[in-house]
RNA sequence: CGGGGCGUAGCUCAGCUUGGCAGAGUGCCUGCUUUGGGAGCAGGAAGCCGCGGGUUCAAAUCCCGCCGCCCCGACCA
């Protein structure tokens, strides 16, 4: 294509709301305009990345055997709470009433439309597996979008949803997805790293994360030095012999002194507290008060530790889980939010969880259930039970820098979720109806699995990982072109028609190639070439042409090679499948 | 939803404290010169100063309300 026809508005101002690197130069090199918060146009290359992308995981996915569908992405409500899941989205489902005063949701995801197609399509053992997916704009009312295109409120997806008829095949169905992420993302040219994960309102019993490893990610990824585990902070178990309280143990010949009340006005947070007292936060039982909608769940860890929501929802075996408002605080402990003890807390309704690491501490202080005091010397199992019937020791803490998981150090650092499996099971078959008859005629459930892929984050987590001073540095397979031809001087009939005559050549054996006609000055051609990223650059100009050169250049080169113009074609066609070829990730493995 | 910030030319922003002609850079258009890493000179077009109300002789500027956007937190596959 020709680079004067296409609209390709760069821009060299950088952005005033754009913060990341991906989100900066996605528009300044013209691929995408804001149109509201979480909103986004895409413009001729952008669009053109997202369909390479697509067309790779449709590949894949075809070759995986799964079958491409289009489901509606308007859906009526009713279906959604058939499953409960218009609760559990809540908010952050898009609805509207329509003219005739029916309720409808711009869908977030399509479980449910899925199932029930399933459920009236399908009748027989002989008709399983399947597994269906479609790639489609999904609707998110997320509570803060940001960085761009990877937290945005509607974004591109593909979702895939398989149907088997135990878990044994539901278990070969998960493996061949997972082994085709692994090819998707490979393709790609996108480095990632595969996480243990939570599975959230998606509901289901095991998953797995594709990270692509980035300082600017949202999730934070924990994992062994030599990934042998890796987990996102939210699902993430440590061995519960480590992060230990590193206060003295009891060894019994020190005397254990009494619990002794102090006055800490105002002091509500644990620095203020630690402050006060000449305390650290690790010598302190945090008491936080929370809810599930109906009882009380008082959480009970350490104060250097953070509570992991995920963690405490499966030790108190509920399916919702909240911090209790001042109100419910009071009414439970009987002092303002901040003065929260564990003492007496098991005498009263509701479930007591503590973490394994407070029940390790010889004795900590904690707050005294009174306004403006809190209580040192405060001894698990002593001052406050370990057990009974509504109490119990458990890990429901975030991992932190010291854990470890099989014996080895845990390290921390961040990813950009770009893809997701899950186990789903029964749960969506049971209630939508999707059963079939096996061999001896009964009525079964069918096991679910579903994944998905954000197409968009593919390519925004290509560019974080990909750029420089002077832009992108995008993967063949998804940048908007593959090769650049530059006429470097407009004026010189020789050296338009010499770069014409490669262009052609280059688009006739294959190549997406753009020619940069413009009539403009040359650095303003290069530095465009640079911004938008097109991984190798043939420039044709006077000087060279003049000594039957043209000049070859990768956009990681710092300088050009010279090539006979007669072989320029061919050799550009060389390195561009060397560069094609050498796309692997590092440390993907798993 | 809580805290903070911002809203002025297509874009990046100054002007607001202390009320008094609507500004700069960049981009865009025209002409001349230039032509291998975002050229120079000259000329030009371009604004409901987010919206609504108030104070005032006079409001981009001060006051009130609303809307939008960004950041932090909370929340969240």
């Amino acid at each position: 294509m020709r680079y004067s026809q296409l609209l390709i508005p760069t821009v060299k101002e950088v952005p005033a709301d754009a913060e990341i690197p991906s989100h900066r130069l996605m528009i300044r090199a013209g691929f995408i305009r804001k149109v509201a918060s979480g909103t986004y146009t895409y413009l001729p290359l952008g669009l053109k990345m997202l369909q390479k992308a697509a067309q790779i995981v449709r590949e894949e996915m075809n070759a995986a055997g799964a079958q491409e569908i289009a489901m509606p992405i308007l859906q009526p409500i009713e279906l959604w709470q058939k499953t409960g899941r218009d609760i559990d989205y809540g908010e952050t489902m898009c609805k509207f009433t329509d003219r005739h005063g029916r309720e409808n949701v711009l869908a977030p995801t399509a479980e449910e439309v899925v199932t029930t197609l399933v459920a009236g399509s399908v009748r027989s053992y002989k008709q399983l597996p399947l597994n269906l997916y479609q790639i489609q704009t999904k609707f998110r009312d997320e509570f803060r979008p940001r960085f761009g295109v990877l937290r945005s409120r509607e974004f591109l997806m593909k979702d895939a949803y398989s149907f088997d008829t135990d878990i044994t095949g539901l278990e070969a169905t998960y493996k061949k997805m997972y082994e085709a992420y692994c090819r998707i993302f490979d393709r790609c040219g996108v480095k990632y790293v595969v996480v243990e994960a939570e599975s959230g309102p998606i509901g289901g019993s095991a998953s797995h994360e594709f990270m692509a490893p980035c300082p600017t990610g949202e999730d934070i990824i924990v994992h062994t030095e030599d990934y042998s585990y890796a987990a996102n902070i939210e699902k993430a178990e440590v061995d519960s012999s480590t992060g230990v309280s590193p206060v003295q143990p009891d060894t019994g010949e020190t005397p254990v002194l009494p619990m002794k009340e102090v006055h800490t006005p105002g002091a509500g947070t644990i620095e203020q507290v630690c402050d006060f007292l000449k305390t650290k936060p690790e010598e302190m039982i945090k008491t936080l008060i929370c809810t599930d909608g109906s009882q009380a769940i008082v959480a009970v860890i350490r104060g250097d530790h953070e509570l992991n929501e995920a963690k405490l929802k499966s030790a108190a075996d509920v399916n919702h889980i909240e911090l209790a408002d001042d109100e419910t605080v009071r009414k439970i402990s009987g002092a303002a939010t901040g003065f929260a003890g564990p003492m007496g807390m098991a005498g009263k309704p509701g479930k007591v969880i503590i973490d394994h690491s407070v029940a390790a501490m010889p004795a900590g202080v904690a707050g005294a259930n009174k306004a403006d005091y809190h209580v040192r010397n405060v001894v698990p199992g002593r001052d406050f039970p370990l057990e009974g019937d509504n109490v119990i020791v458990a890990d429901i803490r975030n991992a932190v820098e010291g854990d470890a998981r099989n014996g080895k150090p845990l390290q921390f650092s961040r990813g950009i979720e770009i893809g997701h499996v899950f186990k789903l099971g029964t749960k969506y078959s049971e209630k939508l109806g999707a059963t079939y008859l096996d061999e001896n005629g009964s009525a079964k459930p069918c096991v679910m699995g579903c994944y998905g892929i954000g197409i968009n984050r593919i390519i925004a987590a290509a560019i974080e990982m990909g750029n420089d001073k002077n832009g992108c540095i995008l993967p063949p397979a998804i940048a908007p072109f593959e090769v650049e031809v530059m006429i470097l001087n407009n004026d010189s009939a020789e050296v338009v028609a010499e770069a014409e005559r490669i262009y052609n050549e280059l688009a006739q054996a294959g190549a997406d190639v753009l020619l940069d006609d413009r009539d403009t000055r040359a650095g303003a051609k290069f530095k465009d070439a640079d911004l938008i990223g097109i991984p190798l650059r043939v420039v044709v100009g006077e000087r060279g042409l003049k000594e039957g050169n043209v000049e070859i250049k990768r956009r990681t080169d710092d300088k050009p090679t010279m090539a006979a113009a007669t072989e320029a074609v061919a050799e550009t066609l060389k390195i561009l499948g060397e560069l094609k070829s050498a796309i692997r990730n590092p440390q993907s493995a798993i």
